[in-house]
DNA sequence: GCACACTGGGAAACCGCTTTCCGGGAGGTC
DNA sequence: GACCTCCCGGAAAGCGGTTTCCCAGTGTGC
């Protein structure tokens, strides 16, 4: 292992010499020493140690960003914004997976406060349980209270700066374009109540409906992934259109109907929310509400940074995307 | 920011008792002392410093994954399954993406040296290109001479401990299988030449054709996504069967026939490799060969993580499913 | 020719934790 | 009761950097 003394030691120069030339520093270095460092730096292949410059330098350059679940592709692409824009900013980045356990979102911000990370972001939807959202707060105020900045994609729950999709207005506005074409008899794959993402998705669609003077949807609950849409769409009875909270949730509903022999859209109109990258070439194409997701990922790493006082909230508006998958009625 | 010696010196006792409660030692702490120093520490909200713990105790219990492109599902699925087993191992995970840039990926090595990370796993296609290649071994080589360990997914380039996926071998299992089924007229959507995993592919499907005394395919090259599958696609002339290199790509395809109205799999029938989960409700369901993505991930890290003297290479099968996308001749 | 910034080099303190080493007291043995 | 362990608490030496502070040398302006 090759330390700094190595290469001081090596150049004939002093720790701090040594120092200031390789990493960075305010103060010049004349152009000999600083070409021996350099020479020295690289025969021996040093690689300064970042823990112990973090220790030194009171701040790393690392941020954490932690996901429900990598291999849903809407936290692939909110991650992955997140992480080219961490990119050019010069920061590493830490992923963490909670598998949708709220308890390791909190376990999570513990760990990277350790760490000392720059910034945090949750990215995902809070759970509707007051007393796990209070420990999260705690934690997450923990952290910033000790100089940590945070961010949320999600909703606006823990006073820190926040990305919020307009999940209630979007799923709404689908609503009003699906009643448009002439649909009245609803169902909504509505997922898990405890999914404030979920429940703001299908309130929204329940709201609009009520205020066009429609009957209630049938409200189907499930899980949030492509099964709990296959399951869902069992039960969605007489309904015409079916509006599953999200795509990947969609994709399982169109399976289930396919299976069955319920032809999309002639017999039942389907659609989604989020437009998944990876789901735009299903058949049917599926009409849904777009979601800016990597530009929604990498305005939270800026938020974060940049440190203003009171948190910020920035909405950002869905764009109803109709295809295929529904058709007008009559 | 509450220190250590806070703690102690809140709890009435020396920084060694504090440390050794509080961040697991082998010795013993009476229990009256314990109990204050856990108060204490409690009180004052106090999390240890990961960054001077790693400097003190010389490793760290984080380890670096580098990937291509998250938001591609097959590096989605390799990567979580490196990172439920780090989870398992209770180490915490640094992401990084290359975006398909080799240098990237040589920075990337450097930088998680510097952090002095347990071990980093390099998930993805090595590409054809010696000079890059021998320079990534070197940084490797510099970065394990420091005590690192490292483990790749894809091709035993690098002289690490290895998960290869049998590409050419799957690739020529299924060309067998289409064969079997009366094809003779053969196009591959082969990628980028440059990409090993692609040309491996490519290479045992074209093998396995030559074996069975068929003409040879036709071979399209392109981009490694969907868009490259495709454009590909445009130019497979009369070929009854296609075989695109990767899922991804074979979605791009199915998108290009149905908008020319071809049909597939009557008109043609396509494949694929990979068995992306996220594409296994396409219509019409993908023929293609099965790799234990999320297995392979957690193998690696394995791996990387059991210091054998000699560097392993573990082969995985893949395992041809046939699916609806294609069609028996006659 | 002299006081005066300025520049660039080095010694050493410090970042927060781990761990070795030392020492005092309790308990066991003969 | 003397002697020896064993157990546990604390002082202090690192871990590998950064940065403050001091100092010698070199131009400058008058």
């Amino acid at each position: 292992m090759v330390t700094l003394e190595d290469v001081a030691k090596q150049a004939g120069v002093s720790l701090a010499t040594a120092s200031r030339v390789l990493n960075g520093s305010t103060r010049q270095v004349g152009a000999d020493l600083r070409a021996r460092v350099e020479r020295a730096a690289y025969e021996l292949g040093y690689r300064a140690n970042i823990a112990a410059q973090t220790l030194a330098r009171g701040a790393s350059n690392v941020i954490g960003i932690v996901v429900h679940d990598l291999t849903d592709p809407y936290f692939a692409a909110l991650a992955d914004g997140a992480m080219r824009a961490a990119a050019g900013e010069g920061l590493l980045v830490m992923v963490g997976t909670t598998h949708r356990d709220p308890e390791q979102e909190i376990a999570y911000v513990a760990t990277l406060n350790a760490q000392r990370v720059r910034a945090v972001l949750l990215v995902g939807s809070r759970v509707a349980d007051p007393e796990v959202t209070e420990r999260l707060r705690g934690e997450l105020d923990r952290y910033r209270a000790s100089g940590g900045r945070a961010a949320c994609v999600g909703q606006d729950l823990l006073g820190v700066d926040t990305v919020a999709p307009a999940n209630h207005e979007g799923a709404a506005a689908l609503a009003r374009s699906l009643a448009g074409l002439g649909h009245t008899r609803f169902a909504v794959l509505a997922g898990p109540p405890r999914l404030m993402t979920a429940r703001d998705r299908c309130a929204g669609f329940v709201s609009a409906l009520a205020e066009l003077g429609l009957p209630e949807p049938r409200v189907i609950e499930g899980r949030f992934d492509r099964d709990g849409g296959y399951q869902a769409a069992q039960e969605t009875g007489d309904a015409t259109c079916v509006f599953a909270v999200n795509d990947v949730m969609a994709v399982g509903a169109l399976a289930a109907y396919r299976e069955r022999g319920i032809r999309v859209p002639d017999d039942v109109s389907v659609a989604g929310f989020d437009d998944i990258a990876t789901l735009r070439d299903q058949v049917p194409a599926l009409t849904t509400v777009r979601l800016p997701l990597q530009d929604m990922g990498a305005r939270a790493l800026e938020l974060a940074l940049t440190a203003g006082e009171e948190p910020m909230v920035e909405q950002v508006a869905g764009e109803v995307v109709l295809r295929e998958s529904v058709r007008a009625l009559r």
